[in-house]
Parts: structure tokens; C-alpha cells; sequence
DNA sequence: TCCATTGTTTCGAGACTCGAAGTATCGGGG
DNA sequence: CCCCGATACTTCGAGTCTCGAAACAATGGA
């Protein structure tokens, strides 16, 4: 079975992603960010608890070796921090700091306003936003 | 103005990417492929005449550089053979050989059974498509 | 106390990306 | 025909990203 849709999609989904990596570049740029760096930025949510590294790894899809990385350019940038989880203190938890919040919404922000899918209306987003909901990972 | 569908469709985006790539990492290091040299095979349609080094940077959204590398990493997997374009010498062209063509029709088979979008209906799908085309780049 | 397990880091190697500079070809003006 | 700016690509060097293997620290149960 071939499936005509599902091949044009699945290049739509890679070519958007291409895209906006492209359109964000220069913003990336200016405050010393990749798209890698800018990722774990983006899954940090400032108003939940600060997540830890397994954590991190598992909502970018990356080891753990890659995820200290990336951490590492974040903490050289000052744009977080790590912290001991008194919990388990086996685990590092990443904590923003006041620049970081600050970066993080600065960007989220120029995402949404280069994002090609800013060009279409409300009722699409919410389309799109269903059919999407419906492939999303289950937690 | 906030808009929370594009700020969860950008998301589900980066997601849905990321995680294609983390559940295609097998199938692609069988082939000794990684996400960029897949892509770079990806955009070279069989049934159309062999892109250019120029075409080929246009649709991976990468500068000159970066291409040569990646059509290395493809001649050095015996994948393409550069070829020089008569009609402009200073062009080469990305011709795939036979290899090329049957790894590149494994690995796009692979994709479209993997991918978390082959959970869509074909209805969804078409959906998706209508929706996806319509903040594709203008050709 | 011992020890297997878990969360993270270190190390080394290879892949990716880019800017600057170099080579080859093209095409138009003298 | 010869120049010369523009174009297509490659080379080079530096920094980023990604991963497997191995090390380290803390946990929790026997």
C-alpha cells in the first residue's frame, strides 16, 4: 500500500522543520544560541518545577552523554543552572536563571512570529492542532 | 496577542521530528545513514532528473559547504556519483547509482511504517496535507 | 554491609555546520 | 578575442553535536 498523503506529509513535517530552523538562524545568533541549545531551552517550562537531566533526555530524544553537552553550553551561556535534587541526590535538576527565563522568552516569542505556521488562521491551528494532538507521544 | 494552538503545533512539530529521528536511528545506522545524510537522499527524486549541488542546498536549507560534506559522506557510501553538468560546467549534478536507489527506497518504506503520522486515518491525512501545504515555501 | 541499579559525567571518535578563502567556469563589455 | 565580475563548488579551520564505553556517586534492598 503506498500512501500518497502520508509520503507529502512526512516531507512537509521535514521541510518545516528545515525551514524554521533556517528563519530562526540569525535570531539563534545574536544571543550565542543553536537549535540544539535552543530545544532544551524551549522544554524547560518556567512556571513547572525545574526538570532534571533523564528528564531533559527524554523530551529531546537524546543520551544522557549528549544531554550533559548540552547542558554544559547552557550553564557556559548563564542561562541555567544546575542544582542537586534533594530528593535524589543522584539527580541534577536544571534551573533557569534570570537570563535564561529572559532568552527563553525572547525567543519563544521570534519562533512564533517566523514560524510558517503563523500565516495560518485560527481555526487551522486548532485543526491541526487536533491532528496532531492524535500522533502526540503517549506520556 | 498569545496564540496557544501555535505555540502547541510548534511544539508538537519539534516533537514529532525529533522523535521520528530517534525511532529511524536504528534503521538508518544499518545503512550507516544518519538524519542529514537521509534527508540529503531524501530530496533526490529518482524519477526526476539528478539535482544540482545549488538545487540540493536550496531544498536542505544549507550553505555550499555543508553540501559538499554531506554529498562526500553519500559518494563515500557509493549512495550518488557527482556528475559535471554539461550544460554548465561549473555544476555538478548528484546522480543516485542503483545502490543509492535501493537503500533510498528502503529507508523511505521504513519512514512511512515508523513515523508516528502512519496512525492517521487517510482522511486525517489528507487533512493534514491540505492543511501543511498551505504554509509550504513558495516554489 | 554488600551490591545491583540508577542518574550523571568523562572521554574519545566521528558527524555536522559555518565563514573565509580558493578554483573553475560562465557571460557580458570592450 | 580578452578582461572581469558573478556564479558553482571545494578546501580549510574551528566550533557544535551525537554517541558508545567506561567511570563515578547515590540509592535501596538483601
Amino acid at each position: 500500500m503506498t500512501r500518497p498523503d502520508l509520503t507529502a506529509v512526512v516531507a512537509a513535517t521535514h521541510d518545516l522543520w528545515m525551514r524554521t530552523n533556517d528563519l530562526l538562524g540569525e535570531s539563534l545568533a545574536e544571543h550565542q544560541m543553536t537549535p540544539a541549545t535552543f530545544q532544551a531551552l524551549w522544554v524547560i517550562d518556567p512556571d513547572e518545577p525545574p526538570p532534571s537531566m533523564k528528564l531533559m533526555a527524554e523530551r529531546l530524544y537524546c543520551n544522557a552523554p549528549n544531554l550533559t553537552f548540552i547542558s554544559n553550553q547552557l550553564v557556559d551561556r548563564g542561562l541555567v543552572e544546575r542544582a542537586v535534587d534533594p530528593d535524589d541526590r543522584r539527580s541534577r535538576v536544571l534551573v533557569l536563571t534570570g537570563k535564561g527565563r529572559q532568552v527563553r522568552d525572547e525567543l519563544v516569542s521570534t519562533v512564533l512570529e517566523k514560524t510558517p505556521l503563523a500565516a495560518l488562521s485560527a481555526s487551522e491551528l486548532a485543526q491541526l492542532a487536533t491532528l496532531l494532538g492524535r500522533v502526540a507521544r503517549p506520556d
